[in-house]
DNA sequence: ATTAGCACTCAACGAGATAGAGTGCTAACA
DNA sequence: TGTTAGCACTCTATCTCGTTGAGTGCTAAT
């Protein structure tokens, strides 16, 4: 069996109808309404060998087709058209130009919404892994006569922040002081150069003035982890997948959004960074049903893409949705907003370098 | 039409078994399960008079009755039993006892997912209205020559920060001792009392060393309105209202969702101060079906809390579920969450002052 | 005052019957 | 040889209709 040009218009027909209305498609459909110059039967044969060929399926003997995940893989590669944003979708994106000078997690969050609010599918979107990052600041701000604040900024704008208690007796001044010298040892280095040596070395050179912070020299190295490790997970738009009847049946739903609730479990969908799911262009991931590792998300569809500060990837953000996704579109809004979310760090964090 | 002790009884026994099994209840069941020594007669006979009084309600002539939101508020107000926490609750709640020393935000975000994980419904959570907290400390911090952060830390530990640009040529230490001057100034007032005049009242006292500066004190007037005025909203196991019946028609479960997702409506829901709402006992609030001012949450009831910083209201913890609500088990385990978070906060923020 | 008994109501359920959409196959056709 | 018309067949979805059973209200007996 081969795949010829007209099997493909076909396929191809096939799939932009059902993406648009989730019913099986039928040959006599095919016929009459897609402009294709051949009668139903004709289509009828050509429909028997796409299934036989694996790009179709029938839910029953008497219905029509819908098609496989291989038939959504071969759309996604070959197929499918480029969408152009179109004026409401720009007006919808209007939005974010009013992002502000302010915190990466807002824009971040933000960028999520507007996602979800563009496609009508569930956004996902993830923070940056931290490892490579650089301290741009370290600060402890006394905030009473127990207690300070440990505060971390990083050169992509992240901050953190922890409350720690402080030894008895400790002044304001002699704080101060010492966030003098945690700055001066601490600013240029990257999160994965603050070893326990380099820790150590910070409390030999405290000895002389500073043995009364020494317990305050855990809690940073604990805020240091805390940034390192951390990866954040947004989800934004979860709601919408009840609108398509893929997920018309309350228990699914209620598990799917359960599974979306989970951070964890959604950050490893996002980052399994297989061979499966085609790099397509302009480093867009599309990971199509069957080829989700998870079994709750076998009859759905991931597209991600990566996000940057300059050249180094920040982390992902994508949407999730039924395998009956209308894929042109989706990756076509994907493309956008990661690209503004791009051009808006680059303008936020690297140029003003 | 008087209401008499038997017909309590049976009212009680009726709504306790409905909150059990969803379905309408009938004399039969009543007579043979629920030990009232009477027969399906003589109860059918003072359910048709329950009916009449308002506190049932029949879904069709051949089914059993079910109650009516007037039937609920007797319950809640007079017939229902005190509920002991049993030990499976009181483990669930063993993950409180690991809350750390830590930003207020975390405790009440832990709090709000707790108490969903305890009842099954879904937990609201506001944060607290600002406009009487004190400040404890602020501080200038300088990230690099172009811009610094913001930090603001009130007495109920409350933290905000923003990032804010410096003039050109701004130097470290310059910012320092800016810093020093804003603490000076700031500290100790509420939040109410730093109007615009205290603001000029800054400016003035800038003029002879930081007129480069001025800019920054309208970053710091925005700050301090925004902690001022913000109140935020958690909701937490939202999906739990999936499980119930009620919500089984996916259209309406959506409705509701996105409901849940509106943190404007959602405060809306809690601050609603009227005195339609019982105040029971303990401070908790029952507001059920009809008594709600939104439609759509006419079918839904609502328990909340107020918990405090020492006398201080500091906001409000409820949850959302359907009218048929186990309200004697929920009020109990809300009582106990808002008391937990009641003494934490007490002993983080009062007893260190 | 309570209860047994009975006629009545109505949703829920299941069994056909029917309609309609779609298929595969065969034979005719260009 | 590729295309198409026609037809028998399949199977779901939908409707009707009778049945079942839970529950009620009313009446008469206790």
């Amino acid at each position: 069996m081969d795949m010829n040009e007209r099997k493909k218009k076909i396929l191809h027909s096939i799939i932009n109808e059902y993406i648009k209305s989730a019913e099986p498609i039928g040959s006599r459909h095919v016929a009459r309404n897609l402009d294709i110059g051949l009668s139903s039967a004709t289509i009828r044969n050509e429909m028997a060998d796409l299934e036989e060929m694996g790009y179709l399926e029938q839910p029953h003997t008497s219905a029509g087709r819908i098609p496989s995940d291989k038939g959504y893989r071969l759309y996604v590669d070959s197929l499918m058209n480029d969408y152009e944003l179109t004026v409401p979708d720009m007006t919808a994106l209007g939005g974010t130009l009013e992002w502000q000078l302010g915190q990466i997690d807002k824009i971040i969050k933000k960028a999520s919404v507007i996602l979800s609010e563009l496609t009508n599918y569930a956004a996902v979107l993830t923070t940056p892994e931290m490892k490579r990052g650089a301290i741009k600041t370290v600060e402890l701000v006394p905030v009473d006569n127990s207690s300070a604040l440990i505060i971390l900024v990083t050169n992509e704008g992240v901050m953190k922040h922890k409350r720690v208690l402080l030894p008895a007796g400790t002044d304001t001044e002699f704080v101060h002081r010492f966030s003098a010298l945690l700055r001066e040892k601490l600013s240029g280095l990257t999160l994965d150069e603050i070893s326990a040596t380099k820790i150590s070395e910070i409390r030999r050179a405290m000895q002389a003035h500073f043995e009364l912070l020494f317990p305050i020299l855990d809690f940073i190295a604990d805020v240091i982890d805390d940034v390192r490790a951390e990866t954040e997970v947004f989800t934004s738009g979860a709601t919408n997948i009840l609108s398509y009847p893929e997920f018309s049946d309350v228990k699914q739903a209620k598990e799917f959004l359960e599974f979306l609730d989970d951070k964890n479990a959604v950050a490893g969908i996002l980052n399994t960074d297989d061979e499966t799911g085609t790099q397509n262009n302009g480093g867009i991931t599309v990971r199509i049903g069957q080829e989700n590792a998870l079994d709750i998300m076998k009859k759905s569809s991931v597209i991600t893409a990566n996000y940057y500060v300059g050249n180094r990837v920040m982390g992902k953000l994508g949407i999730i949705g039924p395998t009956r996704m209308d894929y042109s579109k989706t990756i076509a809004k994907i493309k956008k907003i990661s690209a503004m979310l791009n051009r808006l760090l680059y303008e936020l964090y690297v140029d003003e370098e």
